[in-house]
DNA sequence: ACCTGAACACCGTTCAAGT
DNA sequence: ACCTGAACACCGTTCAAGT
């Protein structure tokens, strides 16, 4: 798909489709079960075919969506482990990430993502190598224990996801540093 | 509903969906999305209409499919507590989760449920119940963090749900060991 | 009081026809 | 090469008719 021309109408048409799912989301103020395909086809004014030719799947279209916002949440780890001890660096990028959700609520499912689905998105990649990082620096510096992963963590994310809004600024932070702290070694 | 005579056409009825309901999770061997109600009516031999009004909701009929898994898991708490410092008693109950989730993947759904859903199944506050007891002797013993409740640990544990058979031997105690850990206070 | 099952509503997915 | 939108499949939910 690199070197791919596409016809400008089915770039077009692709766009369309993100900017009406966004809009969609947050309307729904970002729970992502709630976004109907029907309803983001009509609303990019393109056929039900052409939503899923572009997007074989909701969580290839959730994946696209949220893709800057995953972008940004990766590229900030590397500054942070330049700056920190890598536990405390983990510890500040999941703060960011809870801020960064308490509006874009979205981007939790789409990091809960990336633990198994079929998604194989760039960012999710990305993602899983910048918390690889993280957890690896912690190891060798004794911070965090050698059994976990990204995916461990990705998991251990996933209870934002069932957290409602009304309950994010109570329990967020708890549940993080619940998080960040198990990862210690005993 | 506590007094009330039941039709004994009904309560066989009701046992009958239960049942159907049992035996087609264990075809899916337990994966809870899975479970169609239309299939459940049809394999007890009813009509659609009699299992909603049985079971409201899907929520209200697996409640019910683990009433006694939960119950067991409920039961199990107070012996532990009086046997261990109230930490270890929570750790090796959830070890004893994770052994029963093990084989009946149902049940972590269910405890899952507790969370927030209205489901407002008696083993639902009795689980709340027996996770708060356990976290109040152990905050009381200094081994808790002061901010944490049943929720918290529930929505944790819900990492657990997302973890595909396949995974479930490497990470499900893993996973657990940090949601115990990450409790301590620091 | 309880049951049945056709009917409805909703949504994701496909595909023949079109440009 | 890409798009359209009717059609299909699937499932949860309801409700008029029946016992």
């Amino acid at each position: 798909m690199a070197g791919r021309e596409r016809r400008s109408d089915a770039v077009a048409n692709r766009d369309r489709i993100v900017e009406a799912a966004r809009a969609e989301l947050s309307e729904s103020n970002g729970a992502v079960d709630d976004l109907k395909l029907h309803k983001v086809a009509k609303a990019a004014g393109v056929g039900q075919g052409t939503l899923y030719r572009h997007f074989p799947t909701r969580e290839h279209l959730l994946a696209e969506v949220y893709r800057h916002e995953l972008a940004q949440l990766v590229d900030a780890v590397a500054p942070l482990l330049a700056e920190h001890p890598p536990l405390r660096a983990l510890s500040c990028w999941m703060r960011r990430l809870v801020e960064y959700a308490r509006v874009k609520r979205g981007v939790m499912a789409a990091i809960e993502a990336s633990a198994w689905r079929d998604v194989h998105s760039e960012q999710h990649h990305r993602l899983d190598e910048a918390l690889g990082t993280l957890l690896d620096q912690g190891k060798a510096a004794g911070q965090v224990r050698q059994e976990v992963d990204a995916t461990d963590v990705v998991l251990l994310l996933g209870a934002l996801t069932r957290l409602p809004e009304s309950e994010w600024d109570a329990r967020a932070p708890t549940i993080v540093t619940i998080i960040v702290d198990g990862l210690r070694p005993r």
